[in-house]
DNA sequence: TCTAACATTGACGTTCACGTTAAAGTTGTG
DNA sequence: CACAACTTTAACGTGAACGTCAATGTTAGA
């Protein structure tokens, strides 16, 4: 019997920290095949394959999961959402990078101006979640409130 | 002499404003379709019915219908959960009917702590996601600082 | 009264987000 | 090297939440 929970850090080898699909969804709490759907579905990367064509994740593939994982259970996004969501946010990294080779000083704003843009549009869909929220929130504090309010008379009478 | 031609049924009950399914569709921006689901789900009560069998909905269906919504989209509940949510609601509204009716202060006190701890479950839930949408408009905010600041740096050179 | 534009209930179809099984290949441990 | 335990892809299955007919009945306005 195999120990999928022994994931101790090899020290000598601390940067090339590679897991098995098994142990990406253990810590991640997914199955095997949602995270093979993920990447079927252009969420995650192809995962870098060992010699026998085994996929092994690096730190970063997990966070990104992890990333997926809470976008659709605390925001409730679909996963077509989040393809446009992260596309986003990888097209972003494009005009970083090429951000840094620029050497025009108009250019570089221009991509400043460019993620800028798409910063806003993950702004907005963030902030109508956080506004419906809000007002959910509101209703249930007004009635604790009355209800507060209520206990104060019956308690005095 | 005024003598009202058409004889209500009940002259008790309030003129009451009445939508066609195809109304509370619009107001909603829910489907037909999707209405008489959730009925049949039994997410709403049996609609009201005309002489032939039409839906017709009262401004209290609207509002719960509404609630629906907020609860599928803004907290991604599924039909079962809500189905259960509202449940717990509706024991909580004969909660409140009991307190009316209620003469013992102790009582009266216990139905506020009871129908307080189904709000502050609501509550919890609802501000965990909050918390979370939260911390990612902060992270989008910080960058659009940098950004700021980065302009300006270029602007100055 | 006529009729266009609503509504009704089945019943089958579809999309999403996976679950499950099968047939095959790979890896690590004794 | 043997072999159990892993992995792969492919393909079909599933439940939730509706969409989309079709056949039929109802309503409101000219």
């Amino acid at each position: 019997m195999t120990h999928p929970e022994d994931i101790s850090p090899d020290p000598h080898k601390a940067e090339a920290t590679y897991y098995t699909i098994e142990q990406v969804a253990t810590r991640t709490q997914l199955t095997k095949r949602t995270l093979r759907y993920y990447e079927e579905m252009e969420l995650l990367p192809q995962a870098e394959r060992t010699e026998g064509n085994y996929r092994r994740y690096t730190e970063d593939d997990l966070q990104r999961i992890l990333y997926i994982k809470s976008l659709r259970e605390l925001l409730g996004f679909s996963l077509g959402d989040i393809r446009k969501f992260l596309q986003a946010e990888d097209e972003r990294e494009q005009v970083r990078t090429a951000f840094l080779q620029q050497t025009d000083v108009q250019q570089k704003i221009a991509q400043l101006d460019r993620a800028d843009e798409l910063i806003q549009e993950q702004l907005t869909l963030v902030e109508q979640k956080i506004n419906g929220l809000e007002q959910m929130r509101h209703q249930l504090l007004q009635r604790l409130e009355k209800h507060t309010h209520k206990r104060s008379i019956l308690q005095n009478s």
